[in-house]
DNA sequence: TCAGACCTACGAAAAAAATCGTACCAAAAA
DNA sequence: TTTTTGGTACGATTTTTTTCGTAGGTCTGA
């Protein structure tokens, strides 16, 4: 496994849009990032460098479209998240993944349907278990 | 809600440190700050001035003790996690902690106990609704 | 009294991250 | 053909973060 630098604020604000948006464009990136951080303008080619970093560095592959690239992060918004929920759970639960669900259920307000939901995925979880014994 | 700026990764490793000891002063947390980063060594006085920086930026409070301060985050680590995760759900699980969950449990390698722990506090959070209606 | 051990404060240097100006190329429009 | 409209590359500058040297204070033990 290669080790991808861990992306800086900023990188991750790019990283997100890539996320949402798909594989896109320079231009595209950058119509984002002034839409959202709406009173700081960012110029052009400081989208186009940092996503010229963000490639360099792995964090960002990029494929030719005629003229420009096309950019997509090499890692998916899933793999990310998982990573950082393991690594919450390593470092601030002990290592138990109930805790943390614990801690976000108690701390969220969270409806009937969703607790029904979790309660069901649970039970599908035991099942498969029993499967494989 | 005063607007705290957030932690950058260097800083978020010092906080990481005064959640574990509690309240610290700089020597302990630059001992921890050597322990861990085994190979990179730091200068105790880069670990007291990022952590006036901190200061200033309220990150972190401190209390005179005799010669030294006493630090300590001014975010709670529970609060801090809580932010990350209501922030996850926002903006990667569209305002569904169900996914969350349901994405973490499917991921990791969860054991039965916790399973039921789980299942447990579904039940616990249940009983407190309905004694509320 | 004086050296040594611990502190803090502060400024400045070094390193890293972010921003932007300018040059350049190609294709489309005039 | 010339100009305008996108696009890239890249160096340089600015800003932010990180690191550390140095000065100066206080207390303690020799």
């Amino acid at each position: 496994m290669s080790e991808l630098p861990k992306p800086t604020q900023r990188e991750m604000s790019i990283l997100k849009i890539l996320w949402k948006l798909g594989p896109a464009t320079v231009r595209q990136v950058h119509e984002q990032l002034i839409a959202q951080q709406s009173g700081k303008k960012v110029g052009y080619t400081t989208a186009l460098k940092m996503m010229q970093v963000m490639h360099e560095k792995g964090l960002l592959q990029r494929e030719l479209d005629g003229v420009s690239h096309i950019y997509a992060p090499t890692i998916s918004e899933e793999e990310n998240v998982n990573q950082v929920l393991d690594n919450m759970i390593r470092t601030t639960f002990k290592g138990s993944s109930s805790r943390l669900v614990m801690q976000l259920l108690g701390n969220q307000e969270t409806s009937q349907e969703e607790l029904d939901e979790i309660r069901s995925f649970l039970d599908e979880l035991d099942k498969g278990e029993q499967d494989s014994r």
